[in-house]
DNA sequence: CCAAATCCCTGCGTGC
DNA sequence: TGCACGCAGGGATTTG
């Protein structure tokens, strides 16, 4: 499922192959969790050449040479490859944007909980409206253990459904929430607004600290996320917790445990974590 | 305003 | 081998 880390290897990848390509056409062959349109879409994307491929939380945005730009998300299984155009299509292809020069992007998504529209900037180079409510970037500053402190005071939310929630900061996920506690030794079921100052700086500095570290290994790939090119990413092997119930956690040797919050799965190590 | 529940969707693993 | 079933969950929306 893509997080952060792995949208940001995506993006990384399409910015470099797509920019300055020249769109001819979109084909939409099965519908996406937002409808697509593919009749004005069509209109203001012919014609138009991308400019470069930008994230925002777990967002992807391509930018055009036009004040429409294309807005993604993966959702949990959504995916796009370059292909030319003779190569056939995929089960689950979605959309098609074919290229100047006969390559085609793909817009690929099993379940159905990702899209890509077409959306409008004010400006160019300005993010789509449809992106602000969302909370600061958490590799950014803005993100810090002061604002964490003070926007959870009083919230009786568990912390994980907290470091969660897209408002309070970005691209937190299942994976790395249940991972960022876990080195932070604090307590996923603990409520938000009760942690102190240091177990925010704790927390903090493990989110950006998993976050950087995943995408250096290009993302972490559990069930069916892959990069651009086919490959897989390398985190899944760095995890601690996650997807562990049961065995042995690694840092004291006791059992993580595996509960249910907002209805996701949740994994820590009740030793470690208070 | 806040918190919790619900819905969307289909591949996959499990048990019989 | 085949089938029924439960689980996986991001985010918008609804309910309490």
């Amino acid at each position: 499922m893509p997080e952060l880390p792995e949208v940001e290897t995506i993006v990384r990848v399409l910015d470099r192959v797509l920019a300055g390509r020249k769109i001819d056409g979109v084909r939409e062959l099965g519908k996406m969790r937002l409808p697509f349109n593919t009749k004005s879409a069509a209109r203001s994307l012919s014609g138009a050449t991308i400019v470069g491929v930008r994230r925002r939380a777990k967002y992807l945005v391509i930018d055009l040479d036009s004040t429409t730009a294309l807005l993604a998300h993966l959702g949990m299984t959504g995916n796009f490859h370059l292909d030319s155009a003779a190569e056939p299509l995929q089960k689950h292809d979605r959309l098609v944007i074919s290229l100047a020069g006969g390559d085609e992007l793909r817009y690929s998504d099993a379940r159905r909980f990702g899209f890509v529209k077409p959306v409008r900037a004010a400006r160019l180079g300005d993010w789509p409206d449809e992106l602000s409510h969302l909370g600061p970037e958490p590799l950014e500053r803005s993100f810090s253990w002061r604002a964490m402190l003070e926007r959870a005071r009083g919230r009786k939310v568990p912390v994980k459904i907290f470091i969660m929630d897209q408002e309070v900061v970005v691209g937190v996920g299942n994976i790395y929430a249940s991972e960022a506690l876990h080195a932070a030794g604090v307590d996923p079921r603990r409520l938000a607004g009760v942690l102190d100052m240091d177990e925010w700086k704790r927390v903090v500095a493990e989110i950006k600290a998993v976050l950087r570290r995943a995408i250096r290994s290009g993302g972490s790939t559990i069930r069916n996320y892959r990069t651009v090119d086919g490959n897989e990413g390398g985190f899944q092997r760095s995890l601690h917790v996650y997807g562990r119930g049961g065995q042995a956690c690694l840092r004291c040797g006791s059992e993580v445990e595996q509960i249910r919050q907002g209805g996701r799965s949740t994994f820590f190590c009740p030793k470690c974590q208070v």
